[in-house]
DNA sequence: TCATTAAATTGTT
DNA sequence: AACAATTTAATGA
């Protein structure tokens, strides 16, 4: 299948709706804010589904929101305006980004794109800074959150240059489970071969010999729409036979 | 709730 | 890229 044509920029606004109290339950940070700053979040917080291919925020746009994935998966390609230098990586549940760029009021760095019909959250960016100048906690979780991600874009380049299919597999794969970055996660990610190697930047048909590699060794179990982890730490340091 | 059908995903060549 | 096999999702009685 070849990936959906990308429909102009769009406004999450549109659509748009108040989270769930089951939604709300998935947001991390929530947890660590007093009862007044959560109120005021939870005000002003925002859901709304993206159909594939869909993108979410362009390089170059204001920044308006800040983003986290409650349900599907997107892909962040941080490539430069002039265009080449790309690194993907996927944004599973839990996934919170945008910081960066919204912390500095500037514009994104990124393409966001649903690889899937996904439900994304959006902070507004007044709340965040409002958020930022009132509460520790929260500022705790985004300095880490930086932090984390600055490692993950270090991993990704290494990954890129890595021959071995299987280990780039790996890798990534190794990457979409991080607990921290992404807590939404837990066991079993969802998410198809197909969408899988279209984040590695390989065919289906490879990644489907890879992740039978991967489950022959005992790091993973396939499953029907998605992956499970056994053995996470072996999956970080697989190499080739 | 169950049976049937369509759609999505996987396994294989 | 194509095809068959398998699994899930949707439909309607």
């Amino acid at each position: 299948m070849t990936f959906p044509v990308a429909s102009p920029a769009l406004p999450l606004l549109k659509r748009a709706r108040a989270p769930t109290p089951d939604e709300l339950q998935g947001i991390p940070w929530l947890a660590a804010l007093q009862p007044d700053e959560r109120e005021r979040v939870v005000d002003d917080l925002r859901v709304a589904q993206v159909g594939a291919g869909e993108l979410l925020c362009r390089v170059g746009r204001p920044a308006t929101f800040w983003f986290g994935v409650i349900d599907g998966l997107l892909k962040m390609s941080n490539d430069t305006a002039l265009g080449v230098p790309i690194t993907f990586t996927g944004m599973p549940p839990g996934g919170w980004f945008g910081e960066g760029t919204v912390l500095k009021r500037e514009v994104y760095r990124y393409n966001i794109q649903a690889l899937r019909k996904s439900l994304v959250a959006g902070l507004g960016v007044e709340t965040f800074h409002w958020l930022l100048g009132h509460s520790i906690p929260f500022n705790r979780f985004v300095m880490q959150q930086l932090n984390e991600r600055l490692g993950q874009f270090i991993g990704a380049r290494e990954i890129d240059r890595m021959s071995d299919p299987d280990v780039r597999v790996a890798r990534s794969l190794a990457a979409l489970f991080h607990p921290t970055l992404y807590p939404g996660v837990g066991s079993l990610l969802r998410i198809t071969q197909q969408e899988l190697g279209y984040l590695v930047g390989l065919s289906r048909q490879r990644v489907n010999l890879a992740l039978r590699n991967l489950q022959e060794r005992g790091c993973i179990r396939i499953e029907y729409g998605g992956v499970r982890v056994l053995d996470l730490q072996a999956l970080r340091e697989y190499l080739p036979q």
